[in-house]
DNA sequence: CAAAATTAAATTGTGTACAATTCAATTTTT
DNA sequence: AAAAATTGAATTGTACACAATTTAATTTTG
C-alpha cells in the first residue's frame, strides 16, 4: 500500500513564505562582517539608522518605525546604552515614555556605517533598479498585511 | 551651526534589508493564527513540511534544506518530539547522525495543514503569478549569496 | 593499526521576537 | 476630584537564530 505523496502546494520549495524567511536571514548574515566592526547587531543597527534620521524617540516611536515592540526594543537599547551609543531617559511632560537620545558617540558612529549600504548592494548583485523594484513590492506586502490583519 | 542631515542611503525607507526584514516578520506573524491551532511555531512547520516531503532525514540534511544548524534544530526538534509528532534516534549505521521520523500523529498533521498555503495565498493578497515571480526572485537571491558569501 | 583529523549533534552563551502580564503614570468618566 | 480606563515601558516566559565549544563516533593518515 502506497503512502500519498506531499501534495504540490505543501512542498517547501513551492512556498513564497520559506524564499522570504531564508532571504531574509541569508541578508542578516551577510551584515554581519560588515556591522560586527562597528559592534553592532542587524537589528541595533537598524534602532541606529532610526535615530540617526531622527534623534531623541520614545520607545514607543521607535517601535512603530520598526514594528518592534517594548519586549524586544528594552533590552536592546539597554545594550546600546551599555555601549554607550544612547541615553535612556523618561520624559518630563510624560514619565511613562521613555526618551532615546544617541550620545557623541553614538553620532560619530555614522560616519563608520556610511559605507555599509554601498557594501551590500555590491554584495546583493542586484542593479539599483532591480533592489528598488523588490523593496517597493515586500513594502508593499507589509503595509497590504498590517492593514488587514486577519480579514478578507 | 547646523548639524549634517543623515544621506539618502543611510535612510531606513531606503533600505531593501529592512523591506525583506520587516515583511518576514509580517509574514510569520500571519502565519501564526494559522499554526496555532495546528500546536506548531512557523519554524516548526517548515521542519514538517521538509519531513511530510521526504521522512528520515538527519539533523544535518534538515538544516541544509532549511539552513539551519544544530544549534536551532536540536531543541526544536526535541519540541516536536515531546509533542509526539516525531522521533528521534541514532542511525545504526553511523552513530553520529540522528534520524528524525514522523509519528503515525506528525503524519496524520499533514491533512490539516493541507489548507494552510492556500489561507496564506488569500492573505496576502497576491496573485498566483506576482508570487511565483516574487518567490524566484527571492530564491535566486539566497542562492547568489550563498554562493559568494563574502567575495566580489 | 594507532594517532590525528574530520564529522554530526549537542551544548553554551548572547541576542532577538513576541505574547502576556505587571507597574506606574496619565486621561477619561462619573 | 476620586475611581476607572488607558497608555508606555518593563518584565516574564517561550522559542528561535547563530557563533563557538564540546563530545562522541568515524575516517584518514602516517
Amino acid at each position: 500500500m502506497k503512502r500519498k505523496p506531499t501534495p504540490d502546494h505543501l512542498l517547501l520549495d513551492q512556498q513564497f513564505c520559506f524564499a522570504l524567511y531564508a532571504a531574509s536571514r541569508s541578508i542578516t548574515g551577510l551584515y554581519r562582517p560588515l556591522l560586527d566592526p562597528l559592534g553592532l547587531t542587524y537589528p541595533q543597527y537598524l534602532v541606529m539608522l532610526v535615530l540617526w534620521e531622527q534623534d531623541g524617540l520614545t520607545v514607543r516611536e521607535l517601535g512603530q518605525r520598526l514594528q518592534l515592540d517594548s519586549g524586544t526594543l528594552t533590552p536592546l537599547l539597554k545594550r546600546l546604552q551599555a555601549a554607550g551609543l544612547v541615553d535612556r531617559k523618561r520624559r518630563i511632560e510624560d514619565e511613562r515614555e521613555v526618551d532615546i537620545r544617541l550620545t557623541a558617540a553614538g553620532l560619530a558612529l555614522r560616519e563608520q556605517a556610511s559605507d555599509v549600504p554601498k557594501c551590500m548592494a555590491q554584495r546583493l548583485q542586484l542593479s539599483l533598479d532591480q533592489m528598488q523594484t523588490l523593496r517597493d513590492e515586500l513594502k508593499r506586502l507589509t503595509r497590504q498585511l498590517q492593514l488587514s490583519p486577519t480579514e478578507d
